[in-house]
DNA sequence: GTTCTATGACGTAAATATACGTCATAGGGT
DNA sequence: ACCCTATGACGTATATTTACGTCATAGAAC
């Protein structure tokens, strides 16, 4: 029962905290960066551009693909895997939410006008 | 030597990794909300608005001190937390980069034009 | 049909993260 | 001085993530 404390926020936290999740790790990051720049986006080519075992990466692409931000369309023997742009889209302006929530006030400048 | 295969990638999917990660509970997504609505940022405080043990939150207050995304200041018996807004700010950038070239492509689109 | 290839599914070992309880410390109040 | 309070440090149990090797499957090539 440890770990899933998770239930205990917001639907929205839960939701960023999530996709941040999905962004967690380089190879991930890497993946995305990939897609986005070649049109590519076979499995196979992926992986051997990644410092990772095909397995791994593999793993990496159900994570990315469970959380709908790829999508991956079998073509005869190859897996052609492409970014979900709407998605991301949507998340990107998430993200732009948050930060902009949390980069709107001075908090503690460098006087520290922290009044506690 | 497991998992620390993080090395093998760019600086950047690193950094981006790196803080992604620390936004990836749902908890310190609460408390960078937090931090950022009230001026409050007493730890204790902080750990009394959120549903998990004073322990616990000081723990993932801890992370995110260690990427310097929020700084503790000490007065007398309470520590003020409050956000690092300069590196946010910075670090809004990165994420509104990496979101941008994601977004860029309209590769598979509806119809896949996928030619893989 | 047989064989080869690209992928995902499954199993597993090691590394990390999460969540807490319990001390230890340092400043305040009396 | 003595006790109380707010915090961080430390230790620990459980849950997850990473990373890979090894099958199983489905289409392609012959």
């Amino acid at each position: 029962m440890t770990y899933a404390k998770t239930a205990a926020f917001t639907a929205d936290q839960q939701r960023l905290a999530c996709v941040a999740k999905a962004l967690a790790h380089p190879a991930r990051v890497a993946i995305i960066q990939l897609l986005a720049s070649k049109q590519t986006c076979i499995s196979g080519d992926i992986a051997a551009e990644l410092p990772l075992s095909r397995t791994t990466v593999s793993q990496h692409l159900q994570e990315l693909k469970a959380l709908d931000l790829i999508r991956g369309e079998i073509d005869g023997l190859t897996v052609c895997y492409c970014l979900n742009t709407e998605l991301l889209r949507q998340v990107q302006q998430q993200f732009t939410a948050f930060f902009s929530a949390a980069t709107a006030g001075t908090a503690c400048g460098p006087e520290d006008a922290c009044a506690c």
